[in-house]
DNA sequence: CGGCCCGTTGAGAACTCTCAATCGCGGTGG
DNA sequence: CCACCGCGATTGAGAGTTCTCAACGGGCCG
């Protein structure tokens, strides 16, 4: 039960916290006793296999606020799963703009795009203190080749990776401010009641720019929405805390069906 | 150098066109002898492992102009590599309208949005007539666990699908309509430059409505666009025909650096 | 306390959409 | 053979949503 199968070779320094598997920053906790391990990587592996995986995991100490994980133009050596807090991925354009292109919460892996070019295409910046695990591609390549079921599971959370971004080309291409709005505050609320969380309070990670950049709106737009929907009392804003006070309007808004989480 | 190892089980009926290497509607070439064999799924394989590749391929008879590869909510079984012809992949959304999230042309692989759930979330419709090879995804799995470098090509293959899913994405979000549908003339000329075709002088092969609709646009902004980037000679438009008379010039206007192919 | 960043709100401008009319082409049928 | 229809595309005029520019408030920090 206790930490007994981390091997990794991480600059442990601060464990001021307590131990064991309560607290998601605590970068002793191995995929077996994590308690995202449900929705993350190791996704119904076998026990001995989570073992393996959790081998080639690298735990390093947590990021802070602003800092960047990798950058746009880095050699691609790893992807990382979000252990704690929010990292966003920015893609930048040739003429230096930047885009949100997603936010990924704990249990969510992020630096795929890096495989085709062996550099990655976006940075990764953490939106809060946030701690990763890092995963070195090439040896999860070779642990794939061994284990038929990780390999399924990799293809799959890039497949899922696609599947996401199909969906926010969607969201771009077809809705309104209001919908895209109401899409994203609906997305994050599903995304912490898979983690056990609070599916109608929390606290949006990312500010209002961030928000409107990876929705294709101007804070402006996101600030005037977010006050639209609170005078119609769907939700309730104070700053990055929200309340949604009716999910059925919302779920109506944003063009998804009721029963749908 | 003839079509030796052909084993597919596809039921070949129509070979009224020359044999050989030159005509891609012929299903009885194998990947050793397609000419997209540099830019397509055995990019830098053994030859002995493209056979290998080969012996899985089903290539079954072409595709009519409209006809459905495969449609959203089907089984995922496969995924499709374009021999000819052009391939749109659309996403239907919740409320029944349909969002065009990619063309595939010859070389491209489609389908990789059906691996996260082993359903497809897009239907795949041909827009001319179009040959596919047919991969049956199990056995691409298999034979990646024996060939570290399948394996590895089609990590890549999945990437590159994210990151120009984020490209456009982030076309989406920041640029005019201008900007867009240069940026996919630009797309398109890049593409076939690839395969050793003009890149001046090519055939649109899908409507204005499915040009805007992957763009974000309605059709007579498509048409605006194109008119006027005509008027201001850029481009000669004859319906389908595109020819672009400054290159230099829809570089500039798509953001997209000079020597950038 | 001043500066700075983030967020909110207002007013006018700009871009794209909507609605509508028209054209050309290909197929169909009288 | 030609009239007619349907479809895709073009073009125009007006409407609508979002953007731009601007002012302002509140919290944080030196």
């Amino acid at each position: 039960m206790s930490d007994t199968t981390v091997t990794s070779s991480s600059t442990l320094a601060t464990d001021k916290t307590s131990s064991g598997k309560q607290c998601h920053h605590n970068p002793l906790v191995s995929c077996g006793d994590c308690r995202l391990n449900a929705i993350c990587l190791p996704i119904s592996l076998h026990i001995d296999d989570i073992d393996k995986l959790n081998n080639i995991i690298q735990r390093g100490r947590p990021l802070q606020k602003g800092e960047y994980l990798y950058r746009s133009g880095d050699t691609f050596q790893s992807v990382y799963a979000v252990r704690s807090g929010t990292v966003k991925a920015v893609n930048i354009t040739n003429d230096g703009q930047e885009q949100v292109t997603g936010f990924y919460l704990p249990g969510e892996v992020l630096g795929m795009d890096g495989i085709a070019q062996n550099h990655y295409t976006n940075s990764a910046i953490a939106l809060e203190t946030s701690a990763v695990c890092e995963i070195p591609f090439s040896r999860l390549e070779g642990l794939s080749l061994q284990l038929p079921t990780l390999q399924r599971h990799f293809f799959q959370l890039m497949s899922r990776e696609i599947t996401s971004d199909q969906q926010l080309i969607t969201l771009l291409s077809k809705n309104s401010a209001d919908e895209r709005i109401t899409s994203l505050l609906l997305s994050i609320s599903t995304r912490n009641h898979h983690r056990q969380l609070s599916a109608t309070s929390f606290r949006l990670p990312m500010s209002r720019s961030d928000m409107g950049n990876y929705l294709g709106l101007t804070i402006e737009t996101v600030s005037r929405v977010l006050s639209r929907l609170q005078k119609n009392n769907l939700i309730a804003v104070d700053k990055k805390e929200i309340h949604i006070l009716d999910m059925a309007g919302l779920k109506k808004i944003a063009n998804v069906e009721p029963d749908c989480q």
